[in-house]
DNA sequence: CTGGGGAGGGGGCCC
DNA sequence: GGGGCCCCCTCCCCA
């Protein structure tokens, strides 16, 4: 998913282009982020569903704001038609102008620079220094747990990470307290924009369309995936028989369950 | 076994 | 320092 729901224009640089998705709906609850991801919805008895699934009803989806507590603050639901287009109906056509222009090159365009071992499991990467905590609560959010001379580290309590940075470890809380809820399902998540994506699994709403073949994805990441199949070469090669694949999960796959040929691991990033 | 889509997690960079 | 945004990655499932 998503991992970029946000398209940007050029005409708002630096500002989340959530207008595309915000309802009239004023006022609300205490997190102002959320409320940034209050959808408009069609009305079941007015409008028709954008893109019906089977067994996938189509329901208004009104993520509800958080409060500090990272709990939804129930509220009225907004009853405005959805003004939003959605892509799949016009394949290639994203809403919101198009893909938001790269400012940067993108770091998959770039040579790799993970370290070896960076496919570790998150919990495994960070481990040890703070074995000793029980679960029950966080760190206090003013202080390293570490001692001056290591590297600064902000561990949590309720698992084993241990930021760098008093931010990092509050957006790392966050992963735990799950404030931001959706109201249709009630599917908790750590960031807006990660709801936002989940949103558009009720919405059908795809903004981003593949330039070559005009299939439309939810997610950006998973329409970076989708262009792999269009390369000739793939970015994931077998050191052990040479055939590439579009994604190091299925390289890894590979190498486990067939190619046994010395040196058959995975090279690229 | 392979290819691919859907969904989600988490860290880094920039403003 | 914090928030927004982007990217990489993984897992699951299905054909």
């Amino acid at each position: 998913m998503p991992r970029s729901f946000l398209v940007k224009t050029h005409s708002s640089h630096r500002v989340p282009n959530y207008g595309q998705l915000e309802t009239q709906r004023g006022g609300s609850g205490s997190c102002a982020a959320c409320d940034r991801l209050l959808l408009p919805f069609q009305r079941p008895d007015t409008a028709a569903p954008a893109a019906p699934q089977d067994g996938d009803p189509i329901v208004p989806c009104l993520p509800l704001p958080c409060n500090d507590e990272g709990w939804g603050v129930p509220g009225p639901a907004p009853l405005e038609p959805n003004p939003v287009p959605h892509s799949s109906q016009v394949p290639g056509a994203p809403p919101g102008g198009s893909v938001r222009p790269l400012q940067r090159p993108p770091r998959w365009l770039l040579p790799p620079t993970r370290a070896p071992g960076a496919d570790e499991a998150p919990g495994q990467q960070l481990g040890g220094e703070d074995g000793g905590q029980a679960p029950g609560g966080f760190h206090s959010l003013d202080g390293p747990g570490a001692s001056p001379a290591a590297p600064r580290a902000f561990p949590c309590r309720l698992c084993e990470k241990a930021p760098t940075s008093l931010g990092a470890l509050k957006l790392h809380v966050r992963t735990h307290t799950l404030p931001c809820v959706c109201a249709v399902c009630g599917k908790a998540f750590s960031r807006p924009w990660l709801l936002q994506g989940h949103v558009r699994t009720h919405t059908g709403e795809k903004p981003y369309a593949c330039p070559h073949c005009g299939r439309a994805f939810a997610d950006r990441s998973n329409l970076r995936a989708h262009l792999q199949t269009h390369a000739n070469t793939k970015r994931f090669p077998c050191t052990g028989c040479a055939k590439t694949f579009s994604r190091g999960s299925l390289l890894a796959r590979h190498v486990e369950s067939g190619c046994l040929a010395p040196g058959s691991r995975r090279s690229a990033p």
